[in-house]
DNA sequence: AGCCGTCTGTGCGCCAGCGCACGAACGGGC
DNA sequence: GCCCGTTCGTGCGCTGGCGCACAGACGGCT
């Protein structure tokens, strides 16, 4: 059952939330952790679907995203090495009517719903960490409403450009306009049109699905204020971060 | 210290939550709540600020929202008698960066939070209780959020009349347009357009501050998904609503 | 080398919502 | 009953993003 020294030398402590629980807590959590491959596009939950698992993503990351009757889809928030996926299951619902889907691929663990959920209802300190997560995650999701309706499309896409950057190991993504698209809920034209920008300045550099940072710096200048809004409650919350500027 | 049996008659049960807590919860609480006036603008939280109580509501209604440097502002969530008003008081991070303001005047019970904190962490059934409402809490949250993204003014004035009116004895809401404009993040015009539009139809009547809804029925026709998908969710994790179709 | 599917650039017309600037209508206070 | 502040209606021009349509450009595959 510990299948957790697996592969390609990948180890619990690469998610961050993992890394920071108590011994007592990591140890009785570690047996029930399953490496896992989380290729682009996984579905990881469906809306409404009943999903056994919770997932701690470590070099990968997964979006949370709702798609209206029409086809139309927007990010609700994105998760990395610093959090879980899957926070329905130990909040009491079980499932909820949004999408989770892996963005950018990688590795991850997974734990049965049943076995996180009853450490999580014993052990105060799994608890508590799993709740300021949840808050983080409220902070993003509440942002993300907020930039939605006030900010123009190229401040998004830095936003949205940093979000991945601090959940990545490298300074490169791959992610085709169309897909930021789907992401930001917008037109892949505007995706097109707010990336030239980026280039032309440039902060970024891409072609075919292939994005690289060049200048984060700048990148952090030309986004709106939430993108540090939400990072500074993440490091609020969770302790401060590694990816950093 | 029991001030729960004060003014016009109010009584905890009067807040969902609170009523379907189980008599051990219940009693256990009751002599912390404390009856209070929540008059329209009332700022029960503010951004980042630390506030010792968390609410809740009974025939008063509380807007989360969240404003922008340049004050521009959007509504995050509502909640009423349905819910409790400080969830970041009892999920560990004392404050969110987000206000609270009173949209809706009328009465509420608070408790100290930390004895809220302290019940939450023993009782294993109000924690439960909590936790649930916080995910429909979230539901609601990323509905807006996609709503903001995807649906036009008109529409979303139809899922914020009903979301109001759910949480409200009567039909009639007191609320300027300008005040709506606010809630909504759009223009104080385009409200004026959007509500001519359902006055036009014969679905609500208002004069100067004070809407009545004449057709829920045809609102409810009329708006978009989103109200559904977040009334489901309530119903589905804090039990069937009262004020319903 | 050549092909073909994917990805990106661009150029329309269109419309919703913005920003601004008034004017009208209502209603509470003296 | 009058006045004045609040609330609501309306008419601009402007712009950002949408929907559509098509052309170039790159790259893997045979």
């Amino acid at each position: 059952m510990v299948k957790a020294h697996s592969g390609s030398g990948a180890h619990p402590t690469q998610n961050r939330l993992l890394a920071s629980l108590s011994d007592a807590d990591y140890q009785a959590l570690v047996p029930h952790l399953e490496v896992m491959a989380m290729p682009l596009g996984l579905a990881v939950y469906e809306s409404g679907g009943l999903q056994g698992y919770v997932y701690f993503p470590t070099d990968s990351i997964v979006s949370l995203l709702y798609v209206l009757e029409n086809g139309a889809s927007t990010e609700i928030a994105v998760t990395g090495n610093e959090g879980v996926v899957g926070i329905s299951l130990f909040m009491g619902g079980e499932t909820t009517p949004s999408r989770a889907v892996v963005q950018s691929a990688g590795q991850g663990y997974r734990v049965r719903a049943a076995i996180l959920k009853k450490q999580f209802e014993s052990r105060g300190e799994l608890q508590q960490l799993l709740l300021r997560f949840t808050q983080a995650l409220i902070t993003q999701m509440t942002q993300t409403a907020v930039c939605n309706r006030h900010h123009a499309v190229d401040q998004q896409l830095c936003r949205w450009l940093l979000l991945m950057l601090d959940r990545l190991p490298s300074n490169q993504l791959n992610m085709t306009q169309e897909l930021i698209a789907n992401m930001l809920g917008v037109r892949r034209e505007g995706v097109t049109e707010a990336a030239g920008k980026l280039q032309a300045e440039g902060l970024i550099e891409y072609s075919r699905g292939r994005i690289r940072v060049l200048d984060r710096r700048r990148l952090e200048f030309r986004v709106c204020e939430c993108y540090a809004v939400v990072k500074r409650e993440y490091d609020r919350l969770l302790g401060r971060a590694t990816g950093d500027s």
